[in-house]
DNA sequence: TCTGGGGTCCTAGGACCC
DNA sequence: TCTGGGGTCCTAGGACCC
């Protein structure tokens, strides 16, 4: 028998979190800015309404923020984090299959249900209730058409939240009317090339012989048309797969200049990747280091750079992997020039199981190496870095800006809201 | 003045081998 | 010295997503 897929999406996803803990800002348009208070990543449906763009750089959007009288918010990822981990909770319960997609939505298999718009209004009111964050349902026999669906559940206020996209003939006339791209896997260039060859809507795309499209496309947009067909080619993956890379990585409020601040900005993403990687329990064998000036900045020449190295054998040791950083962003560094981000990656991963000792290396050194690194990841938890390493620097003010941020309602006891 | 961060997957092309 | 085609493996970079 063939999946019945329900995808449950976040309404404005951090805008909404923002405003569970100001209920007074219910009706009032509010925005949330990326790291450094540089872009508009988050827009309640009011600013939406205005006209203002996802990814609008702040000072651009400036005029109007004040006109309307919008609020602004730096990002919270800890609140985020927080919230979502309860969205996803209260889902366990209407579904034994829940594919957490991203911190905002999850796929469902609701195979064998009869009512799906019933089924769906309650997942609505249980979430409102439970966390309250209000989302979207869309219904549907493939992950791209439950896409389709939850847009069109967004976008329609007489869907009450809730569209069940299992019959043909609806979802005919939904791909009709909706433009190319917004299908889930076409982004911006492959909608300019399929406008060229008169394609703009989804049920063109549809209607494309898909051997054709692998040729002239590639293997996605081939699925991507079997998909829309209600042929289901994208599974449902409930199990948890471990990252094949960790990236750590930022734009700094100023522009760095000295070898030393850059190095030690390095430093600190390496410690941050390291510990990424504990967390998921694995081992990295590769390191890179990259750091670049910013495009947009005209006042001097534009420099990017990057070095890959391999550690002698896969490690999660900040000290190892510090030190290959270090080697590996002197080969990159040079003077001269105002940086504007840096970055540290971590992939060849492998689970500790794996791995051989090597010739020199005992098992008693090892699981000191261990216990060392258990002792510093639970004193920095919670992101306060009390503990680094020699080269290594904690947040400075230039690091990062955040001018408006709100407190850890539901992580830190300090911050927690009361009622009187 | 001020332009995010963290991922995945696919493809093209080079190196190398037979 | 002439010089083909096919396979594998690796890497860099592009496109996309949220």
């Amino acid at each position: 028998m063939s999946t019945t897929f329900a995808l449950v999406d976040c309404n404005n996803f951090y805008a909404s979190c923002e405003r569970l803990f100001r209920p007074d800002l219910k009706n009032t348009p509010l925005v949330v800015l990326s790291n450094n208070d540089g872009c508009i990543v988050a827009r309640s449906q009011e600013v939406k309404d205005l006209g203002i763009k996802m990814g609008t750089p702040l000072f651009k959007a400036r005029e109007e923020i004040d006109r309307h009288g919008i609020q602004v918010f730096s990002s919270n990822y800890t609140l985020y984090g927080d919230i979502s981990a309860r969205v996803m909770q209260t889902l366990e319960q209407f579904s034994p299959n829940v594919e957490v997609y991203s911190i905002d939505e999850a796929f469902l298999d609701v195979t064998g249900i009869r009512a799906l718009s019933d089924h769906g209004q309650l997942i609505r009111s249980t979430v409102m209730q439970h966390v309250g964050v209000p989302v979207c349902v869309g219904i549907a026999p493939t992950k791209t058409l439950s896409k389709l669906a939850n847009n069109a559940a967004k976008k329609f206020k007489a869907t009450q939240g809730v569209v069940d996209l299992t019959d043909p003939e609806r979802q005919k006339r939904l791909m009709q009317i909706t433009p190319v791209s917004d299908v889930w896997g076409v982004g911006r260039k492959l909608t300019e090339s399929l406008q060229k060859i008169g394609v703009d809507t989804a049920l063109r795309l549809a209607q494309m012989e898909p051997s054709r499209a692998r040729q002239r496309f590639s293997v996605v947009l081939e699925r991507t048309i079997c998909e829309l067909n209600g042929e289901s080619c994208l599974e449902l993956d409930e199990t948890w797969q471990p990252r094949q890379q960790i990236m750590c990585s930022r734009s700094f409020g100023e522009k760095l200049t000295q070898y030393s601040d850059l190095k030690e900005t390095v430093c600190e993403f390496a410690a941050r990747a390291a510990e990424k990687l504990r967390r998921d329990k694995q081992l990295a064998l590769m390191v890179n280091v990259f750091i670049r000036t910013s495009p947009f900045d005209k006042t001097g020449p534009g420099y990017s750079n990057t070095a890959t190295g391999t550690l002698t054998q896969p490690s999660s040791d900040t000290r190892k992997i510090l030190d290959l950083a270090i080697r590996l962003f002197d080969m990159v560094w040079r003077d001269g020039y105002r940086y504007a981000k840096a970055g540290v990656m971590l992939g060849d991963f492998c689970s500790p199981n794996d791995v051989q000792l090597s010739l020199f290396d005992s098992q008693k050194g090892r699981s000191e190496n261990e216990a060392l690194m258990k002792v510093i990841d639970t004193i920095n938890r919670g992101g306060q870095g009390n503990i680094w390493f020699g080269g290594q620097r904690p947040q400075k003010d230039w690091f990062m800006r955040q001018d408006n941020v709100s407190p850890a309602y539901t992580t830190r006891w300090s911050s927690i809201p009361e009622v009187k």
